[in-house]
DNA sequence: ACCTGAACACCGTTCAAGT
DNA sequence: ACCTGAACACCGTTCAAGT
């Protein structure tokens, strides 16, 4: 089940910036983000450092082609259906690859934000920016909405996966919720009246249902803002 | 202008651990989260890192301390007003301390979703939940409702703040805009034709303005799925 | 109780040298 | 063109020792 420690063993392949990326991702998806390091991808695949630097510039670059490779991943899927069903669609498949490499989410608002530049951001707005072109809105609030779902989805889902990072998805998941339930709760009762109200809200919460709740009141906005469009 | 390099010089007062975040503040404004260093920070405060230690568990704990203070502070202004515009007032508070923090976004995203327990997540939720509730919203929708404009406010505004991040906030900025629009609109035609379509928008977006324009799409959402309320 | 500072284990990155 | 691996500068953190 584990992603066990397999090395040093495919040496008969050459390196290359594909199996380097993928390398990464393993490291990830098995350790987070402080498991991918250059001296354990070095003995992965069985090389030096000098070798991975040849193939990639830096650190850095390395999380920005991994961030990418999965998200492309995750939005290959061509859905068909209605606009609000095609949103839906592709905010569950971000959902999902959010959920299943929890290191993604912190790399999605890291980069969105430091480099919209890099080819992360471009991807996840046209995926979004289609289907809002399709509700029907005006040209020059296609961004304001396309922005206002993206910030959702991502914040969301990195505030879902984080549930599931500590340990085995199941029995830790439901723990880390009432934990935080908890210390919501355990707040003074004037200062934060109405979030603790909302822990228990918050104690069955994130999983698809509740995240496609905050999906639909964005797009009721949309549709109450531009009219005569088709959700 | 610059924060300068003040150093050794108040030794008089006791090391405390108000002192060391108020330091490490200093040094996040000036050089961001990689200008953070425990040697500088021993030096600034002129003191060896065996005394930081004693005030503060350690690095993390330092970066929570921090970003708790800046939010705490800029959240303390009440406002008055109808709820549309105390959500308004909360979300420029935010946006305004990002602004003039840029390495906030990060660490808010960071820690809204690794750590949902510490002091940080309920004092925004707080905030907006507040206003959220005086909007009508009913109480098992307040956390959806909530949760939506949080991920707004903290994404749009961490994007905003990126452009003034670069180096001088006047020049710098459009500069930083106009090479995102561009890089934009020189993406392949067919697969990036929204994107392509946002990126004359995107131009001379990302002011309180836009900013603001999000928000109101999510409240017209809340006023169209809960009507009756008074926003 | 509070602080000192040397030491530890580790990190990303470089670069002369090989093939 | 592609890879090796020792070395560099730096990091967060610890801990015996002081006051």
């Amino acid at each position: 089940m584990a992603t066990g420690t397999r090395r040093a063993q495919r040496r008969t392949e050459a390196l290359s910036r594909e199996r380097i990326v993928e390398a990464a991702v393993e490291l990830l998806d098995a350790a987070g983000e402080s498991g991918l390091t250059f001296r354990v991808l070095t003995e992965r695949l069985a090389t030096g450092p000098g070798a991975i630097y040849w193939h990639v510039a830096n650190k850095r670059e390395l999380l920005v082609a991994a961030t990418d490779a999965v998200v492309a991943d995750a939005l290959a899927a061509r859905s068909t259906g209605s606009p609000r069903e095609e949103v839906h669609a592709v905010a569950l498949g971000l959902f999902s690859a959010i959920d299943a490499h929890p290191w993604l989410a912190a790399q999605l608002l890291l980069q969105l934000s430091r480099s919209p530049g890099g080819p992360v951001t471009p991807r996840i707005l046209e995926s979004l920016g289609r289907r809002v072109r399709a509700l029907g809105v005006p040209e020059e609030h296609w961004f304001t909405a396309t922005s206002v779902l993206m910030h959702y989805v991502l914040g969301a889902a990195g505030q879902n996966a984080a549930n599931s990072q500590v340990a085995e998805p199941d029995a830790d998941r439901a723990e880390f919720l009432a934990a935080t339930a908890q210390a919501w709760e355990a707040l003074d009762p004037e200062e934060y009246e109405t979030t603790r109200l909302m822990a228990s809200q918050m104690r069955e919460h994130n999983d698809r249902e509740q995240f496609l709740a905050g999906i639909d009141l964005v797009l009721a906005g949309v549709a109450a803002l531009y009219p005569g469009g088709r959700a």
